[in-house]
DNA sequence: TTGACAAACAGACTACCAGTTTGTTTTTAT
DNA sequence: ATAAAAACAAACTGGTAGTCTGTTTGTCAA
């Protein structure tokens, strides 16, 4: 005797776990809405109860791993001081997450053709992106950070580098390299390397 | 009577032409072999007989596109004097040309997730990543651009930040200011906003 | 308690679609 | 001229996402 809420949220769970996990081995297209189920030990009436179809349950997905990427950064950022330093430690709390293979290839490569740009970027706009434009903001109004443009912008560019260095590097051989470049990049507006 | 070579481009040309429209409305998902078929007025067979999958035509278009892209880059290139205004030119003729519907919608947002990373990554090596990487190079070696990293990490992260540019601005509505942050971004490796 | 209602779930069924197979026509090379 | 290969035609198949109808389980007011 589960109490409905109990139900749903057991039922949801052991679908987004199962899905998670399946969808990083395999991709999206790859994987059957029937092996989904077995793997959750649900039938097709529940799941298509709790989503409206399979693109929801992966969008349910990248919620999931988003908001254990914005943990990730909260825990990384906790310890500094000064707003250059915790816009450099929770960029690299952000490059490492999403360099993992699971988080990459759901939330980097497959979720802006699966979701489709629009619900990419409201999904982004829910999490990581407006951290990262209050810690730019943060930075630039304390002087830390110089930039001709808009902070707006610098964060889309920004945001869009540290993309490029997780997707441009599939099997994170490079890592190490690309992370001293990022933090060289911030450099570049922190006026340290003339 | 013509030529095996000219009905052989023939065929081609006319499917991977009725698939570059379709896969930009619809998307690849969406978009079924059929309905690329009779909009190619062409059999099932002759599309098999050319392409192994769905994906490889996918991938023919993408090349397509890519060499178009090449060709508008080239060509806003070919007057510039000087390193960094060629780099700049360059840039914002990318940037320009990925910004198009047809073009954002299969080269940056669904080619990752059709072609996979590695596929991805290599149609990106063929075409405009070198452009940009010796672009970066020349610009580095006389003096215009400054940059405490590697220049091929350079590339990745400029790379990465022209793509967020076209992601994240789906309807290009704040293009113009957008690029104006690219300009500026450039700006801060030459030494010209402390 | 009970009874009406809604939420959660079960599983058969359908429409469709990517890729295969088998057979035919056209071009090429000897 | 003829054998081989390339190009094409179209029927067919296995599998899959989403639907539909019906059943079980929880909720809440009287």
């Amino acid at each position: 005797m589960a109490t409905n809420a109990q139900r749903r949220a057991q039922t949801r769970g052991c679908l987004i776990n199962a899905a998670r996990h399946l969808f990083a081995e395999q991709g999206y297209a790859d994987t059957s809405t029937e092996i989904i189920l077995s793997g959750a030990g649900v039938t097709r009436g529940a799941m298509y109860h709790h989503f409206r179809n399979k693109a929801e349950l992966f969008e349910a997905v990248c919620d999931l791993l988003s908001r254990e990427a914005m943990a990730a950064i909260e825990k990384a950022v906790a310890g500094q001081r000064g707003s250059l330093a915790t816009l450099k430690a929770g960029s690299l709390a952000w490059v490492d997450f999403m360099a993992r293979d699971d988080v990459r290839r759901i939330l980097v490569v497959e979720a802006p053709s699966v979701l489709g740009q629009e619900r990419w970027r409201a999904l982004d706009e829910r999490y990581s992106f407006p951290l990262l434009r209050e810690g730019i903001r943060e930075a630039m109004e304390e002087g830390a950070l110089h930039f001709s443009g808009s902070a707006e912008g610098l964060t889309v560019l920004l945001n869009g580098a540290m993309n490029a260095l997780v997707l441009n590097d599939p099997w994170a051989e490079n890592l190490p390299r690309l992370r001293q470049d990022l933090l060289a990049l911030f450099d570049c507006f922190s006026g340290e390397t003339p």
